[in-house]
DNA sequence: TGCCAGGCCCTCTTTAGGGCCTT
């Protein structure tokens, strides 16, 4: 069985917010994220953030986070200090990466961090390599795939440490269909974008990718 | 008054529309 490495670290995060859009006034209310190297969890981070206002009793009831946490919680702006030193200049991966992409500029934006955000996404590239799943949505791939998971759902911290076996499943995926024993961040990330017809040879870039790095070494 | 996210993907498409996915 090929154990799929990741060369360097990599941030799976994933946000709560109050509504859908960033551009409507919407901030981000729980931010969670782990640190992937070497194909393990090696550190993570979790933090409810106070938006100043209150949120919807369907955020309230979709989420678990009451408005009286939030009340009790850093605000948005502290945290996001903190958690732009964690994410360090990783790269990114959440799943449907839009949507966290949008609230992290959003939330970095209004702290004046500018840092280039490079983002995978996972539900993209789990449409190219499972598109027999039943769907594609977080929950569903968990179970389809047999991923860890303590049962928890729409919390930031237990959503990224499930969409990092997602990724890290994809990983070893990728592997095995090409047979090496390590898949580039950039590889796996343009899977997502790749036409369906055209996976093969995108998946020929990894082992391309790997005799460079042989011939290098 | 009516509308109100956005990026990606698929198809009954491309001068478009609707579903998926995230909270």
């Amino acid at each position: 069985m090929h154990t799929a490495r990741t060369q360097q670290d990599l941030i799976v995060l994933d946000f709560e917010t109050s509504g859908m859009a960033p551009q409507r006034g919407d901030r981000a209310i729980e931010v969670g994220a782990v640190k992937v190297n070497d194909g393990r969890i090696v550190d993570h981070f979790e933090s409810l953030m106070n938006p100043g206002f209150r949120v919807s009793s369907f955020i309230e009831e979709f989420t678990g986070i009451t408005n009286d946490e939030l009340r009790r919680a850093p605000r948005c702006e502290e945290v996001m200090h903190q958690f732009s030193e964690f994410i360090g200049g990783a790269p990114l991966v959440a799943h449907n990466a839009s949507f966290d992409q949008r609230f992290l500029k959003s939330e970095f934006a209004r702290i004046g961090e500018c840092k280039l955000l490079r983002f995978g996404c996972s539900m993209l590239v789990a449409r190219r390599l499972y598109p027999e799943a039943p769907n594609h949505k977080l929950a569903t791939l968990v179970a389809y795939k047999n991923l860890p998971s303590q049962g928890v759902f729409h919390r930031a911290l237990a959503d990224a440490e499930m969409t990092a076996h997602l990724w890290m499943e994809m990983e070893r995926e990728v592997c095995q269909r090409c047979q090496v024993d390590t898949v580039p961040f950039e590889v796996l990330r343009g899977l997502g974008k790749v036409s369906p017809k055209k996976i093969a040879d995108h998946l020929e870039k990894v082992l391309s990718f790997q005799s460079e790095s042989l011939m290098l070494s």
